[in-house]
DNA sequence: AAACCTTGTTCTCTATTTGTTCTTGTTATA
DNA sequence: TATAACAAGAACAAATAGAGAACAAGGTTT
């Protein structure tokens, strides 16, 4: 597939350094930061590095975009577990149209530990009315915890048909993927599993009143 | 359908500024406040970084319109800086049976900003079904903001006749008081207003899916 | 209604920041 | 010794940011 050159000393320190930075801001450094922060004078030299890393597929390729150094999504990136920091990731509204990934630069809430789990979790507000009947209503948040499998009867956020975002429960055979609303007035819908990329899971649920 | 463009760094700052200033003032910044609020010497230039955030959806176009620089979205609007101190007491499950008062040593739950106003506010844990039709389950959290009055149609935490905490819909008259639970199978009660004693109202709610 | 001020919009020009590509030299390691 | 890893810095180009002038539409005062 590729071929794999291990990452040499420098690169991992500048890798773990892109992630940590990855989880406190919500932009990417420039080379500048990321030498004062390392102790470099050079951004020549460092750029040479992150270069391996975007060979490495580990960093996007930044054309010339400032501030362009993010690191790629899906993969197995690390989570730094800091459980005294439960801030995570608002990504918008749910049934946006748009796969997640998409979603470019985010605002960060606080919600508590109670409704959020070990693992990576995000926000997304929900639009519209169809899990009405389990208490989940039109713009309350949901806590989603990232995960790309789910078991029967559980409740996930799935990309369906690779353009629309949507929270449902599961049911899956193997032959077929069926996505049942929580409302008596909509029907569940039979998808090829092949259209049906789930995204994670429900972990927990928030409403304002506040108007 | 949109490419989305991250946000600049100064971009970023600007919607910054806008979130925080939407929250405090009720009318728009002018291009010039803006100015010299982040010491800016150019409403022209200013005004292309605004436009960045129209084109990004994260601010209305104004039209000419003065004082038109306003947020998208009105409830959702993302929390940038979510830092402030949020920890709230947890008081116990509601309908215990005991006034709110008598509990003497308490925890603290830490809550997003937007499930709770800038009054004091506590976290209650529901119990029973009263409450359903209205998304909120036995075992859900809520959080409630301290007061002793209400208007027809909240949802308030009442204590009853000196030994019952519980969560309903109020209706007042000068001569009754009736409390609506949201539950097709229960039915309104009906006290004398002295025996119904208003201890917050309902501003937020949260439901955890981990077992 | 007219005169006036405020404020959003558009434009051009310039400055600064920052990613990229070099060349050169040093240090570590097999 | 040979090779890879690393560092520094110069030079360049694109992206980003800023200043200021001129204009037009909105509001306000007279």
């Amino acid at each position: 597939m590729s071929d794999y050159q291990p990452l040499t000393r420098k690169q991992q320190e500048i890798y773990q350094f892109l992630v940590e930075h990855y989880q406190h801001r919500n932009t990417p450094p420039t080379l500048d930061e990321i030498c004062s922060a390392l102790g470099l004078k050079s951004r020549g030299s460092l750029h040479k590095h992150i270069q391996h890393l975007v060979d490495a597929k580990l960093v996007e390729p930044s054309n010339r975009k400032q501030r362009g150094i993010r690191l790629t999504t899906t993969k197995n990136t690390p989570i730094i577990k800091d459980s005294t920091n439960n801030a995570i990731p608002y990504l918008g509204k749910i049934a946006a149209g748009q796969p997640l990934e998409a979603v470019a630069n985010y605002s960060k809430i606080t919600i508590p530990t109670q409704l959020k789990t070990e693992n990576e979790c995000y926000v997304l507000q929900v639009t519209g009315d169809s899990m009405i009947d389990l208490g989940i209503f039109n713009n309350d948040w949901v806590i989603i915890e990232k995960r790309n499998y789910a078991k029967n009867g559980d409740i996930i956020v799935a990309l369906v048909n690779n353009n629309e975002v949507t929270l449902k429960i599961i049911e899956q055979t193997p032959s077929k993927t069926i996505l049942k609303p929580a409302n008596k007035e909509m029907q569940p819908m039979h998808f090829d599993p092949d259209n049906v990329q789930i995204q994670g899971i429900l972990v927990g649920q928030m409403r304002s009143y506040i108007h």
